[in-house]
DNA sequence: GTGGTCTAGACCACC
DNA sequence: GTGGTCTAGACCACA
């Protein structure tokens, strides 16, 4: 896995599940790997893995069952979806409107480029 | 002047001129304040605001003239515009684009909030 | 460590650990020392080494792990020795020649001191 | 006149001087200009030029008629070419060689290079 | 543990 | 007056 300088990781494997999830590659109730395993199969550090399930939980994404592991959540795809959208509309495109407006950036340019 | 936390202030600072240059505010030969006299201004050590300076003169947007002061560059806004066009497109508006994807927006609800 | 007075001692730090990349004995992915290790050991304040260090960074001589250091990249001494040959045959050979010029020095004298 | 940022205005002054009399263009008793006039006709702050004839007057190659202005010593082209060739041997030459040494650039190609 | 940022205050060279 | 450098010490995010 790679990481983005400047962002911290824990934040970007947070971010992939959801990202995952999203995608319908993990499922209400599918068991995620273990903070040991998952961190050594991406060369992180478990510590760094933990701090991302911690987030994830507190996100209402992931669940753990203790003693057997961390699970998706049933309404997993719902919360992040919403949560998501509602700070894409109000943070993310008036961000990036101004900022093209900035640049002198037409949306005509824009919607070309998409 | 206020400051988002999570971001340096430093780098609050430099952008802020930049900024400014791209709107006009700004221009080639201008004097911008001292350290000391700007630092004061708006609230900031003056070694802060003296990283700003170091930063916008390694990025072409300043330069120095040693014992007076600092100056914007003949072509500050050029040299802003061109990188921060070139990041937009390459970075910013892919990203956006993806994201927007994920999340299952089209980009007709795009154009319309925009 | 001894310091030349007149030269900041962030760029003679940076510049040691460039010759120490030149002679062989810091190799790609070596560790270097932590800023307040070093600091210590050099009796100069951790500052100053983040200092040189984030200058390092810049001209891709060493790179960061998070949380854990720096460490020399992977090619630290190719692009030093491509730098430093670079200003060596435009600048300082040329300033050395012309100097020698103006003092009446031959190229025989030259040949014969080195 | 351009001035190589990084080194001292006045030392660069103070250095032309020298080179003009070791070209030969300055010969003894020559009338320098007034630091005025010479600040006025290349854009530098009198202080600055006054500095420089101070280090000069140092250095024995000019003198001051109070009231007239600054001449060029007698011995002004001996005594510099002696400091000159001195520092050029002792210093200028070893610090050229040894950094030649450490970038494995080999005698041949400097003297190709001459 | 690591580095990143910021403050406060000092001293210095330069203009 | 200007910025440049350095120190000391603090707090923080990250691994």
């Amino acid at each position: 896995m790679e990481f983005d300088e400047n962002i911290p990781i824990y934040l970007q494997i947070a971010r992939s599940f959801c990202d995952r999830v999203l995608a319908g590659e993990l499922k209400a109730g599918d068991r995620i790997p273990s903070v040991r395993e998952y961190g050594a199969s991406i060369g992180v550090n478990p510590n760094t893995v933990a701090r991302s399930y911690e987030r994830l939980t507190n996100l209402g994404v992931i669940y753990q069952q203790r003693g057997i592991g961390f699970f998706i959540a049933e309404d997993a795809k719902k919360s992040i979806l919403k949560d998501a959208r509602e700070r894409f509309f109000n943070e993310e495109l008036p961000k990036f409107a101004e900022r093209a407006k900035l640049l002198g950036i037409s949306q005509k340019e824009i919607t070309e480029a998409l």
